[in-house]
DNA sequence: CGCTGGCCTTAGCAACGCTTACGGCTGGAG
DNA sequence: CTCCAGCCGTAAGCGTTGCTAAGGCCAGCG
C-alpha cells in the first residue's frame, strides 16, 4: 500500500511548484522532502516529477497520482473532522480561497460579518488565480474556493466537488476622463481598435477573453501595457495611458475616479463567478456561502 | 493528519474482531497492533474500541472512523492500481467474496472459465456471510462481493459502491422421501405446523425469514434443529428428521437425493442475490460479472 | 565571471515501531 | 473450585526509518 504521508508530500510539492517551497511550508529541510519523494517514486516504480533547474513539474504519472493524493488527503481530513464533530468539538478554522478582485470586493464584507458572529473561528484567506485551487479543495486545504471563468476559458473538471454559480459579472469598458471616444453614442470595439489597450499577458484568462472578443469583432487590438492587476489597470487608465475592460465589481470600490465608464455595443463580456466546496459542506462553509450569496 | 497505516490497522482489527486475529493476518505480534491502536486513540482523543475478554468491539466513534478508514484504504489501493494501469501492468489478482451456498453453485463455473482465460491472474475466494463484506469492498480487500438479502432483512447502505441485482432465487420446501405430507396436493405452512423444522439459529437471516413467514401465515413452527449450513440441512431432511426451506440452487447440485421437493401454497419466499463492486470496476471485475450473470 | 537559487548526495543522530517478556483479566474445562 | 487458554496491556531493548546538517552540481542573471 502506498504511504499517505508521501502522497500528501507530493500534493504539497505540486502545489508549491518546487521541493524547496513545499519544504518551507512544512517546516522541513528540502533534503527530507526530496528523500521522501525519491522513496515514493521507488514505491511507484516510475518517476513522478521532472527536476527542472527552477522547481519541478509533474510527469503524466505524477499528475495521475496527484489527483488521487488530493482526494486521499481530503478523506483523511474528512475522517478527522467527522470524529471531532462526534466529540462535540467545533471546527476552529475556515480557509477561503479567492481570486484577487473578489478578495477586494466580494469577500471582505462576508468575512467581517462572519468574524463578528464567530470570533472563535480562525479565518484564513488565500489568493488563488483560476483555474487553480480545485485540488486544494479536494485535499481540504481549502474549505471554500471562490473562482471564476472568463468567456472562452474551459471550466475545470469539478472532480466530485460541488460547484455553484454565485453570479455572473459584467465587464465595463473604461477610458481616461475626457477621452474623445467617450462622447461617441454607440461605442464599438472597432472604433477603439486604434487605442492602446491594457490587459493581461498572453495566456492569462483576461487576455484570452479580450483576444477572442477582438477576433469576433474582426479587429486586432494593440495591448500596450500588460498587467493582471485591476488596480494597476485603473491607475493606468486614469493616467490616460489606454483603455481596458474591467469587472464591474472593481469599479464599485473606486471613488469618483477620473475615468469614463461605458459599454462596447459589439462586445459585452461577462465572467462567471463560482463557489466550490466539498459535497457535504460543514455548518461554517454553508454559512459563508450564505453570506457571499446575493440577497 | 491521521495516520493511514493506523486506520488500515483499525479496519483490519474490526474485520478480524480481535487484536490478536488482526495481528496474525498481518504477521505482527499482538503487542505491535495494540500499541499502534493505542496511539491512534491518542491521536483521535477518544477510545475507539471496547476491550472485551474475548476480542474487541468498536465504540461509536470507532464505527464512524471505521467507514472512513475503509474508504481511505480503498482510495490508496485505487491510486496504486491507477498508476499500475498507466504503466501498462495488468492487475494480477482478483478476490471474490461469496456466501456459502453461492460458493458451491453459482461461483465455481464462473471461476473455472475465468481461470482458463486468465491463467496469470491469481484468483482468491473468501467466505462472507451477509450482511458482512461491504467494508471489504470499500477497502478493496475484495474486488467483487456476492451477497444476498433474505426477505425481511434490511439492505445495507451501499456506501458509494455499485450494487446490482444478479437474480432472485426461490426457496423450495423439502421433506423426507415418502413423507405423508408430500402427497397432499395443496401444501400449506399451516399443514406443516406440527413438523420438526430445520433452520438457522435465531437472528440468522434464514431464521428471521422463516419466522416472518410463520407469522404471516398465523402459525408457530417448531425449529428442532438449528444449522445455517444447507448441506447439513439436506442431510438432516434426507435422514427423515424434519422439513426445511432451501434455496433452489442448493438443490441443483444434489443428485437424486432421497427428498421430496415441493412448494408451500401460502409461503413462497425468495432471496435476492446482489453483486457489489466499486463504482468503476476494472476489466477483470467486469468480466467476472459477465460470467456470473445469467445468459 | 562570480553569485544566487534550486536540487541532489552523504553522514550522523533522534525517534519511531517492532519484538520479546511478563502480568492482569475472563470464561470454560476438568 | 481450580486450572488453563485466550486475549489484552505494559516495559525494555534493538533495528530501521526519517530527519538535519553540510557539501557539490547546474542553470540563469547581474
Amino acid at each position: 500500500m502506498l504511504d499517505a504521508h508521501r502522497l500528501a508530500l507530493l500534493a504539497e510539492v505540486a502545489h508549491a511548484g518546487s521541493i524547496a517551497g513545499a519544504a518551507q511550508r512544512l517546516a522541513f529541510t528540502p533534503s527530507a522532502v526530496s528523500q521522501q519523494l525519491a522513496k515514493l517514486e521507488r514505491d511507484v516504480g516510475a518517476p513522478l516529477l521532472h527536476r527542472n533547474p527552477r522547481g519541478v513539474t509533474l510527469t503524466p504519472v505524477g499528475e495521475a497520482l496527484l489527483s488521487h493524493a488530493e482526494t486521499i488527503v481530503g478523506e483523511l481530513r474528512t475522517a478527522e473532522r467527522t470524529v471531532r464533530a462526534l466529540l462535540g468539538e467545533e471546527p476552529a478554522q475556515l480557509t477561503v480561497g479567492t481570486f484577487a478582485s473578489a478578495g477586494m470586493t466580494l469577500v471582505p464584507a462576508a468575512l467581517a460579518g462572519f468574524r463578528r458572529d464567530h470570533p472563535a473561528v480562525a479565518l484564513r484567506l488565500l489568493d488563488l488565480e483560476p483555474p487553480d485551487g480545485y485540488g486544494l479543495v479536494s485535499s481540504r486545504d481549502l474549505d471554500l474556493l471562490i473562482t471564476h471563468r472568463y468567456p472562452g476559458a474551459p471550466l475545470p473538471d469539478p472532480r466530485g466537488l460541488t460547484r455553484s454559480l454565485l453570479r455572473s459579472e459584467r465587464f465595463r469598458l473604461i477610458l481616461p476622463e475626457g477621452h474623445p471616444k467617450a462622447r461617441v453614442r454607440r461605442l464599438t470595439l472597432r472604433a477603439l481598435a486604434g487605442e492602446d489597450w491594457i490587459s493581461g499577458s498572453p495566456g492569462v484568462p483576461n487576455r484570452v477573453c479580450l483576444d477572442e472578443l477582438a477576433d469576433a469583432a474582426g479587429v486586432t487590438l494593440t495591448v500596450a501595457y500588460e498587467t493582471r492587476d485591476y488596480q494597476v489597470i485603473l491607475a493606468l487608465v486614469e493616467a490616460g495611458l489606454g483603455v481596458a475592460f474591467v469587472p464591474e465589481s472593481v469599479l464599485a470600490r473606486v471613488g469618483p475616479a477620473r475615468i469614463e465608464v461605458r459599454d462596447a455595443a459589439d462586445a459585452r463580456p461577462a465572467r462567471d463567478v463560482f463557489l466550490v466546496h466539498h459535497r457535504r459542506p460543514g455548518k461554517l462553509v454553508t454559512e459563508m456561502v450564505e453570506r457571499l450569496s446575493p440577497r
